[in-house]
RNA sequence: AGAGAUGUGGCCAAGAUGGUUAAGGCAUUUGACUGAUACUCAAAAGAUCGUAGGUUCGAUUCCUAUCAUCUCUACCA
């Protein structure tokens, strides 16, 4: 006796997750998956550490699912695929959580609580969302190794980051630099960007403007005297003004006007698209009434008019009196002041000229630089170089009546608060020297420190760099080599961004991340970076001997323990660490090397790859997948680390999904209440349905509109409609006793065997034919990283094909009495599409996929595996791969269509039996394709017979179309006329054309010779039927119902009345009925002709004809016909 | 501000390499099958493919411009 098939009685597919994680988890399947493949070709996937600062969301679900389809449909296709989870431990966000939920700021650090205090409570919060993190990931059905993750925070992971980080610094990729960040005077420390990108760091602030008059020297361009003029909104910075850019494509016009301060007559330079900006209000153009010469100060009206037009690149190289000369650059002096060229210069506001301060602004230092103008530092009382501002944002003793005064009156504290701000001052002596043209406040967005709400200032510090441009060009080649998904991220957005690429700044001016290993001496002129914990020891214990210290290696490598350490140089100075912290980018950047402890530990999983040496390789991985926001985040760093480090693509192909919106399209936000909660979908849904849909309704790269009533759908659609195919088999399996090979009374040919597949009946043949070419494509799909495709051929293929038309047409083989080998076939026929299938869907959907197939393989044995998941993906029989008959299957459902829908246009149900159907024959495979499938095709239409009409039957007109596609090359332009002279032709022509394949056309004068290929001919109409038409498919329909036809039909709604009151009567369906029907005149040739059909259809054994019936029921059969009946069990 | 992506019926969404009737699904309306099950099936209606130009015999598809939405990076006069 075979196993049962397990009938299940409503789908939950909540339930089967439950149900599925058990079993994985009891039979360890995840781990099995992987011990299984020991020794098969590596498949090296990356897992992108989830910062732990926040609860997931569905975007992750979306994330995830996209990797862990991949891995399983590599597992399955016989790779080994490990997957360490990883978590990203370290950053800023961690602190601000610690720092809120403890209520200190980071100057408490080290006060009111201590570092390591601190340090452990970091620790503390990043393990307190992995929990819900391993919560979601299990019941999603992510698999990821969570027992040995890698953890960003430990000891290995930074010894592996020094390591990474020693390696640049030998090869000279790391060097100390200034640059311009965002920092905070009133909390005394840099910011990072997120830090102001927290919410309402943004304030919309009024300042204080002013556009100065730059007095150009003695040049060959502009006349004696001119002025630049420059806007800024920042006036506190024009002391520390040393250069002005301007856009060397953008013109430039010469205006003669006066000052409106002084009176004085000036001329200024600026863009001309600015002219009209700027001459307002006061000013208007020369004229009659307004001239240069009868012009007085104070007068309320000032003239002014363009004299000369220049381009930007004519300005570069001029020089001019520096406007606040309260002191000098230190360096180069000489190359100070004067105009230089820079690409950010735009018309929009201003002059087009722009005020260059290096020492306070990003693209001012980096122009400035590039042309070799030195920022405005000076010499403090220490000996550095310092700006002209402190770090208190105070002016420093250098700006003479302004030494000592904050640049910004908000940070003043209160009560000392000037009334007139540094800005005004400053606008005010401009004014009086005939600097200012112009003063004015301007609203505008400037960012403010979050935790003092002050105004930040950009203010040059010092950080470490990686010198990732030296590597740009590497960079870009190597990149050209990985597969993008889609390829426009690669090419564009990450593209673009490895063409502009700037050095990275690694420099963090915080407590919880991995200290950057460089020790120095004071004077900065020495310094040691240490690659491994041996380095330290050595050097340690150097230090110790040297400078007489007991120093031990510090048990945790954070801050501030190793800040504690000092290590000393080559000629016995001490050296202090620096004291930043790296990056955390450079953290997860360092992954593929850290998570193994490279090359401390596993040494060689990196190492066999780059030497190609044979072995299990880990390194580069053959795909990762993110969101598209990691473009320059997490890919940027693998891809610049890999390729500085190791001259290598850190990975061969990444999937960059897009967004998840919500059903609007708009961004998810807790504020607006729109967020989805993945872990509610997924317990409402189901995680399969929930991943089926997130992979399926959209492309992965395009922004999902997030919708439950479509994730319904394919809940539904799909999954529904799979598990009533499996129910619907596994019952009448179970009755019949099917193991996979054999049935209850018919034995397998031979033990073990499936009957052929061309000994199968051509409707089998054809749902394996479909089903091989499905596996094909989606084979190619999955390897192609395109799972929407892969989904929704699958999906299609359960709809239309499995469940719509197979199930549908062969159920009465499956519930028929008889076991023979047509039964049989149909069992195998349907057990194995459902079996490919499982297979098919398991890398998307691995819970319901794996439910099914050991719902399958637990009764007949057939493969050895415990899960779909230890199986192999199906390979393609070619040899079942039968296109024609694909084919006429295909014209047998769309002339079937056809039918219904002539019927329905005429209300004639199917179950009234119609005597024939025209088919127009266009040639004659198409008749030879059609004849194989026409009983079919009467079954199922409920039509008597199918007639092929030849041509010139007359009753057919054909039409003739041209054939754009052959015509276009050698026709061009007559294209027109032939078009209408073809659709003209006659039906002789026509005939002409297609008996000898010659036709020629007169076009315009031209003669074209023409054969069949350049025109498409269909049928078009054929008189005095019903037609309908699908494509090159017409069919007529013969809608005239014989006194016969009509009987029959009465019959079969007879039937369907009956059948219809046995299941309202909850009859078995093998109980045996009396039936009585009422007498009635329009029904006696029906009772007479077909009451042996009535009668075998409902299982009467036999049927009464009375003249009255009391009891029983009134049925209506079709308009005006109702009868009264009665049946009764025997 | 820069870079990138997207814009096809009420909604979701196919449509590499220009060509004849622009898939399919949901929703809507109408009807139908069914003794496995099932809010299943079928039909009808609904789009000149963001807008404007251009190339071409012919453009949803190629080019240019423009608008809108979104994302990333930056915040600079």
């Amino acid at each position: 006796m075979a196993k049962k098939f397990k009938e299940h009685k409503t789908l939950d597919l909540a339930e089967v997750d439950k149900q599925m994680l058990a079993y994985w988890e009891a039979n360890q399947v995840f781990k099995r998956s992987m011990e299984e493949r020991e020794g098969a070709p590596s498949f090296v996937f990356f897992e992108g550490p989830p910062s732990a600062n926040g609860k997931p969301g569905i975007h992750h679900v979306l994330a995830r699912s996209i990797k862990d389809t991949f891995c399983r449909y590599q597992t399955m296709k016989g790779k080994l695929v490990r997957r360490k989870a990883g978590w990203d431990t370290h950053g800023l966000p961690i602190e601000l959580a610690v720092e809120k939920k403890l209520g200190i700021t980071k100057e408490d650090i080290g006060k009111k609580i201590s570092v390591d205090e601190y340090n452990q409570e970091c620790r503390k919060t990043v393990m307190m969302y992995q929990d819900l993190w391993n919560n979601l990931t299990t019941k999603m059905g992510y698999w990821v190794d969570l027992d040995e993750p890698y953890i960003t925070y430990n000891n290995n992971y930074i010894e592996s980051v020094w390591w990474l980080l020693n390696k640049l610094y030998k090869d000279n990729m790391l060097y100390k630099g200034y640059t311009i960040q965002p920092y905070s005077p009133a909390a005394g420390t840099g910011l990072s960007s997120h830090e102001l990108n927290q919410p309402g760091c943004y304030q919309e602030v009024t300042d204080t403007t002013v556009t100065a008059q730059f007095k150009a020297k003695a040049n060959d361009v502009l006349p004696e005297g001119a002025f630049f003029l420059a806007w800024t909104t920042t006036p506190w910075t024009l002391p520390s003004n040393t250069a002005l850019t301007v856009g060397a494509k953008i013109t430039y016009v010469l205006v003669r006007t006066f000052n409106q301060y002084t009176g004085e007559p000036i001329q200024v330079v600026l863009a001309k698209d600015l002219v009209k900006k700027q001459f307002t209000g006061k000013y208007k153009p020369v004229s009659e009434e307004l001239t240069f010469e009868a012009y007085e100060h104070g007068q309320k009206k000032i003239p002014y008019q363009v004299e000369q037009e220049f381009l930007g690149a004519d300005l570069v190289g001029i020089k001019y009196e520096q406007l606040l000369p309260y002191a000098q650059p230190y360096e180069t002096p000489e190359q100070a002041f004067r105009v230089i060229a820079g690409n950010f210069v735009t018309t929009e506001d201003g002059t087009g000229i722009v005020h260059t301060a290096p020492t306070f602004g990003a693209d001012d230092a980096f122009v400035a630089k590039a042309a070799g103008v030195p920022p405005m530092l000076v010499k403090n009382e220490d000996g550095d170089l310092v700006p002209l501002v402190d770090l208190q944002g105070k002016f420093r003793p250098e700006m003479g009546e302004f030494g000592g005064r904050y640049v910004k009156n908000e940070y003043y504290g209160k009560g000392d608060v000037p009334e007139k701000s540094t800005d005004v001052d400053l606008a005010i002596k401009l004014k009086i020297e005939n600097k200012a043209f112009k003063v004015e406040k301007y609203k505008h967005n400037y960012p403010h420190c979050w935790r003092t709400d002050k105004p930040v200032l950009y203010y040059p510090l010092d950080s470490w760099f990686v010198r990732a441009t030296a590597a740009k060009e590497r960079m870009i080649e190597l990149n050209k080599t990985i597969n993008w998904k889609p390829r426009s991220t690669g090419e564009g957005r990450f593209g673009g961004w490895l063409e502009n690429l700037q050095d990275w700044n690694l420099s963090r001016s915080r407590f919880w991340g991995i200290p950057l290993p460089i020790w120095r001496t004071e004077d900065g002129k020495q310094e040691k970076c240490i690659g491994s914990l041996a380095d330290l020891q050595a050097e340690i214990d150097k230090a110790n001997a040297a400078l007489g210290l007991d120093q031990k290696m510090p048990k945790d490598l954070h801050r501030p323990y190793i800040d504690d350490v000092v290590l000393v140089s080559e000629n016995g100075e001490r050296m202090q660490r620096e004291t930043d912290l790296i990056d955390v980018w450079f953290d997860s950047g360092s992954m593929p090397y850290a998570q193994w402890h490279y090359p401390f530990e596993n040494k060689e999983l990196i190492d066999n790859a780059l030497n190609n040496v044979d072995g299990e390789r880990a390194y580069p991985a053959d795909f990762i997948a993110e969101g598209v926001d990691q473009t320059r985040g997490w890919f940027y760093t693998l891809h610049a680390i890999g390729t500085m480090c190791f001259d290598s693509v850190a990975y061969k192909a990444v999937v960059s999904n897009g967004l998840v919106l919500d059903k609007n399209g708009e961004k998810m936000s807790k504020s607006k209440g729109n967020a989805v909660d993945p872990f509610a979908t997924i317990s409402k849904y189901g995680a399969d349905a929930t991943r089926w849909y997130m992979l399926t309704n959209a492309q992965p790269w395009d922004n999902l509109k997030f919708n439950e009533e479509v994730l319904d759908e394919t809940r539904r659609k799909l999954f529904g409609k799979l598990f009533n195919v499996y129910n619907f088999f596994a019952q009448y399996a179970n009755v019949d006793e099917f193991d996979g090979y054999s049935l209850k009374g018919v034995p397998a040919k031979a033990a073990g065997e499936f009957i052929p597949v061309e000994d199968r009946l051509e409707i089998d043949r054809w749902i394996m034919s479909k089903l091989n070419t499905l596996v094909k494509a989606v084979d190619a799909d999955f390897s192609n990283y395109e799972p929407t495709s892969a989904g929704r051929k699958v999906a299609e293929f359960v709809d239309s094909h499995l469940s719509n038309w197979y199930v549908r047409l062969n159920r009465h083989r499956f519930w028929k009495g008889e076991r023979d080998a047509n039964k049989l076939a149909a069992f195998q026929t349907l057990y194995q599409c459902l079996e490919t299938l499982t297979k098919l869907m398991a890398p998307i959907a691995p819970f319901f996929s794996d439910f099914l197939y050991q719902s399958l393989n637990n009764a007949t044995g057939m493969e050895k595996h415990e899960s779909v998941h230890l199986a192999f993906f199906p390979t393609v029989a070619e040899n079942v791969i039968d296109s024609d008959l694909e084919q006429r299957v295909d014209y047998a459902q769309r002339i079937c269509s056809l039918v219904h829908s002539l019927r329905r246009r005429d209300s004639i149900r199917v179950r009234q039996p119609l005597q024939k159907i025209l088919l127009p024959v266009l040639d004659a495979q198409f008749q030879k394709q059609v004849e194989s499938v026409e009983s079919l095709i009467l079954s199922e239409v409920n039509v008597k017979e199918l007639e092929y009409v030849l041509d010139a039957s007359g009753l057919l007109s054909k039409q003739a179309k041209p054939n754009f596609k052959t015509l276009g090359r050698r026709l061009g332009k007559h294209m027109k006329a032939a078009k209408a002279a073809i659709e003209n032709m006659s039906q002789q022509e026509i005939l002409q054309l297609e008996r000898t394949n010659a036709f020629k056309l007169e076009v315009d004068g031209a003669t074209f010779d023409l054969t069949q290929e350049d025109v498409i001919i269909s049928s078009d109409d054929i008189e005095g039927w019903t037609v309908a038409k699908d494509r090159e498919i017409t069919v007529a329909l013969d809608v005239n119902i014989s006194n016969d036809l009509y009987q029959e039909g009465l019959a079969r709604e007879l039937v369907n009345r009956i059948q219809t009151m046995r299941k309202d009567k909850n009859f078995e369906i093998t109980d045996r009925i009396t039936l009585i029907v009422e007498k009635q005149a329009v029904l006696q040739d029906t009772v007479q002709h077909f009451g042996d059909y009535i009668c075998k259809e409902v299982l009467a054994t036999n049927l009464e004809v009375v003249e009255a019936l009391e009891l029983g029921e009134k049925v209506e059969l079709v308009d005006d016909v109702s009868v009264r009946l009665a049946i009764e069990k025997q």
